[in-house]
DNA sequence: CTTGTAATCGAAATCGTTTTCGATTGTGAA
DNA sequence: TTCACAATCGAAAACGATTTCGATTACAAG
């Protein structure tokens, strides 16, 4: 029952282990006979080869790493089960690390996939993550890299993302066509390019419509979560009554917002609107069900795990690789809150 | 830079490699002097073992398998957090793969950890898993195999769950000491021990306190989603207006019918109240917050890695292992829906 | 000057698979 | 019969680390 070896099956049937090696990968000097035969018994024993024995000549370990900077969150979430199962239909293992958004862990994570000689290395950058050595290194052991939803502009290497400038724009523009006239922001941190894009699209919807920027009215949350977006609310109805709508970063500060309104009973989206950014499974749950952009997880992390693959296949021929950045579509959910 | 190996070393140091391997693992017959010059130079060069040069010989992976049933799911996802972060510590790699609650992908995946190696399983099984036989055979490969949450009374390993029955029978009791005297039950699919458990006790509570137990009040979510949560709570106003609370087997259920509820401005918990049972993230969002049972998922996560490890160093060791229950305390969540 | 012992090191086998290259057999053509 | 050439198979060397067991040296005791 327990692991059988190739030596095991050709004693079995009083072969060489070469021929039964060659057999069951259909070299072309193994008669049709013998073929059948070995083929025939190891689907009877079950027999696999053992991975770690066949790593040690091929160098390739058939498992991936993910490194995500959150485990618990719906989007990213998505993404793993998009990769796991593109990774899953081509007969390869994925290892999931967090970084838990920090920097210093993310640098450990990707030296430990490396030692574990992965074959490739798919991830989402932190937010605090300020420099690329640590990505850099990976592309130059040659080993194929993928970015996804948090990338790096400084960085050579393949990446999957959503056009954030675009889609925050539509929401905005979505706000404004609703009849929103003082609208405000709140923003994720300063450092990430979707952070820095979504705002960017904000400020482009206000000017094509000739809405003023207010620099007070965009609010930073430091850390993406329900109680900033709760906080702001209520600084925003105490201080900036005026303000009828609110476009956030992401769902959970919209949520957290929402929840702030509904305990001091302002009506949305009468008194203020809320638009939120992701479309968590949550966001059509709550009440108001909240309008949002919806980011295709699932179809980005599958999309990632293609591009890995590609490249992959370029390595082995010895082929030069060909970065590719891939924009995946969002779509605008409108729901209850606007 | 890339990869060197134990030869690199012992050349470089004018070694065998043998010495070198034995420098850096500490073994009794090598001199102070090489241990330090090895162990500096090894430092210097960031030199690391192949781990799969290694597994040949120790058979020893450093790799778990994490089998769950769903991937984009609040309280597995922790679970994961809490397993993985204990793994790391004790520097192991985790795989995770999601059965999607099939017997039969279950199956495979269980295989899939099999041909890879890994050290141990950790696994909730899936709702519609009726048999055992691929989780006994994990446990005559002599691999540590650990059950979380869902776990089988008929299976020979240990697990890591709550007091389901003591849980839901607080939960009950609770709304009934606030006064509800009709309470109606959204329970969960037949087959797995945790929905029956919730079950028995909330007919336990309803016992205790002589109220009557209703067949009819009892309605089967056969996949636990919000929507089976909502079209309940439609039909429990419709046809049995005299309901005053739900318990519900979980939150997702208990969210949907808040929802409609919300629709229909049924106050709750004036009207009626609502019990959830896991208290995820998006619980204490909504409006109203849901009264909820918490179920420590990063602990429980935490606590199956232990029993790993645990029965592993016992295997090694050749002696009997021992399998544990290990129970872990929810506590209830009083908010606003109750 | 032996002999025994401890300290230190290395040769070589091993894990299970892959793959190169050589060996063997059989067949048909000359 | 002999030779050339496929067709078919296996021996053996990798891959990189671990570990057993033997070899060497030095040094103290007899």
């Amino acid at each position: 029952m327990s692991n059988l070896t190739l030596k095991d099956i050709a004693t079995a049937l009083g072969l060489s282990i070469t021929t039964v090696s060659k057999a069951l990968k259909d070299y072309p000097d193994v008669s049709a006979k013998t073929k059948e035969k070995v083929k025939a018994y190891a689907q009877e024993v079950n027999f696999t080869p053992n991975a770690y024995a066949a790593y040690l000549r091929t160098q390739e370990s058939k498992i991936i790493g993910v490194i995500i900077p959150r485990l618990n969150h719906y989007f990213f979430s998505s993404v793993l089960k998009g990769i796991m199962k593109a990774a899953e239909e081509e007969g390869y293992m994925v290892i999931i690390l967090s970084s838990e958004e920090s920097y210093e862990l993310e640098k450990k994570q990707v030296n430990r996939l490396l030692k574990q000689n992965v074959d490739g290395i798919l991830m989402s950058i932190a937010d605090s993550t300020h420099d690329t050595e640590h990505i850099d290194n990976i592309s130059k052991q040659n080993i194929p890299l993928v970015l996804f939803d948090k990338y790096s502009k400084l960085s050579e290497c393949s990446s999957v993302i959503i056009n954030d400038q675009n889609a925050a724009f539509t929401a905005v523009e979505h706000l404004i066509k609703s009849g929103r006239k003082n609208i405000a922001h709140l923003r994720g941190p300063l450092l990430p390019q979707n952070s820095i894009d979504r705002f960017l699209g904000y400020r482009k919807a206000l000017e094509k419509h000739q809405l003023p920027y207010k620099k007070e009215w965009v609010f930073t949350c430091q850390v993406i979560t329900s109680d900033e977006g709760y906080t702001y609310a209520k600084k925003i109805i105490d201080k900036y009554p005026e303000i009828d709508a609110i476009f956030a970063v992401a769902d959970m500060p919209a949520i957290g917002a929402i929840k702030y309104f509904n305990e001091q009973n302002i009506s949305i989206p009468e008194q203020i609107a809320v638009m939120g950014f992701s479309n968590w499974k949550i966001s059509g749950l709550i009440t108001p069900a909240l309008s949002t952009v919806n980011q295709p997880g699932e179809t980005m992390g599958k999309k990632a795990f293609e591009l890995f693959f590609e490249e992959l296949q370029l390595i082995k021929k010895g082929k030069k690789v060909k970065h590719q950045i891939v924009e995946v579509e969002t779509t605008l959910v409108v729901r209850d809150s606007t």
